[in-house]
DNA sequence: ATGATACAAACGGTATACCGTCTGATTTTC
DNA sequence: GAAAATCAGACGGTATACCGTTTGTATCAT
């Protein structure tokens, strides 16, 4: 956020820029993200605010009409479903992958669960949540994968912030249950097989699809 | 190929013309396509073949280096793996959600097989083995899963055309074996269980894997 | 002969200007 | 009064020109 501003391109700051914003909820879903405003608001050309425009779909932040003009996205509870089977499908694969390679990361693991028991807010918690599956993606060693699942990632965090926003879940905190499931998976990742580790993230997934509370009507 | 050049963008006019010349293998991978270079040779300015090279990344074709030049995709053996470890977890996966609704595109299916036996050379096999599997891909009413395959069918098109034109494996026509297969997963979705159709395509798949020629070298 | 340095060409990044199209509102006509 | 046509504003698509950086090569010094 505060962070020096030394990005390599003006695409790469405008895409940082509308991503904060989305993520933040200062741009509501659907709201219309118009080459020419968001240039003169960011104080850069249209040329990178449309390729950032690029960048932001295919992470999952932004969706375009049929026009071409781009939109904040917004998210159904059946868009929700449809990540929930996908993360089923792609991260009990990747703890298989990782089981073998992931000793060495046991110990980045393992500090995610200690920096989510420090973190202040909720969506802190969330981010750390995702950034621990992403951990447990790069070790699989398939660079594909990983991919795919970052292409996700976007949305899953548009969701549940949003989530957060509207319901005020900050009540029903999950970050005692998310840690010591966290710290089951790195436990069975340093003593167990494969099959176990793919079997073990298969019912985490699960178990965290039924944690979240009701979800909200589409947008 | 020949069809009327009405595109709605010098963007995908120039991604397609591209694309085309990537897959036929009239460029080696490895090739540079320098902006100002592509932009001459097809008649258009830089910022359409800017956004076609975005374009063919995403698609698998292409590949940026460091600096931000783009170059034909080369893809190792290691990369195959990849994809075809992606391929096992995405298509049962597609296969199962497509059952219950599939019945409706059985005559896709069906045609695409009489259209297999019909083409004339093997690339035309390839693609429309590719685009078997998209059909069902479509069918599972999964938008996502659906991107998330398109994202790697380049890539295996790309491959499988290589593997094609550098060792002749005209000779080994999997024709015959690729139409039988796909007829029983027609009849599977027709009279079978979503399991069943699941069990299948991971058959399917890892038959498909079994049948490849010694994979060549890296690139 | 070899290494470093400097120069030139090529390439990507960006701003700007122009054009065509789409959208929506107002006016005109039936 | 309603429907159709027209006009204006906004937006995306594209070409062009300029700038900074990288890269490869040639020259010069050791």
């Amino acid at each position: 956020m505060t962070e020096v501003p030394a990005f390599t391109s003006r695409t790469d700051y405008a895409a940082s820029l509308l991503r904060q914003e989305i993520l933040s909820g200062k741009m509501e879903p659907g709201d219309l993200l118009a080459e020419s405003a968001v240039a003169v608001r960011l104080g850069v050309s249209r040329v990178p605010v449309r390729e950032a425009l690029f960048t932001l779909e295919r992470e999952g932040f932004v969706e375009f009409s049929g026009t071409g003009r781009a939109f904040v996205k917004a998210l159904s509870p059946q868009d929700f479903d449809e990540l929930y089977t996908l993360r089923l499908a792609l991260e009990p694969l990747a703890a298989r992958l990782a089981s073998p390679s992931v000793t060495c990361d046991a110990r980045l693991l393992e500090k995610n669960i200690k920096d989510t028991n420090r973190a202040k807010t909720m969506l802190d918690v969330t981010r750390l949540d995702l950034e621990f599956h992403e951990i447990i993606l790069e070790a699989s060693g398939n660079g594909r994968l990983l991919k795919l699942w970052r292409s996700m990632r976007g949305e899953l965090e548009l969701w549940l912030g949003r989530l957060h926003r509207r319901h005020q879940v900050q009540k029903l905190d999950t970050r005692a249950e998310t840690m010591r499931s966290h710290q089951t998976i790195v436990d069975c990742f340093k003593q167990q097989t494969p099959a176990a580790c793919e079997s073990l993230m298969r019912k985490h997934i699960t178990g965290w699809r039924e944690w979240l509370p009701v979800l909200p009507e589409g947008e």
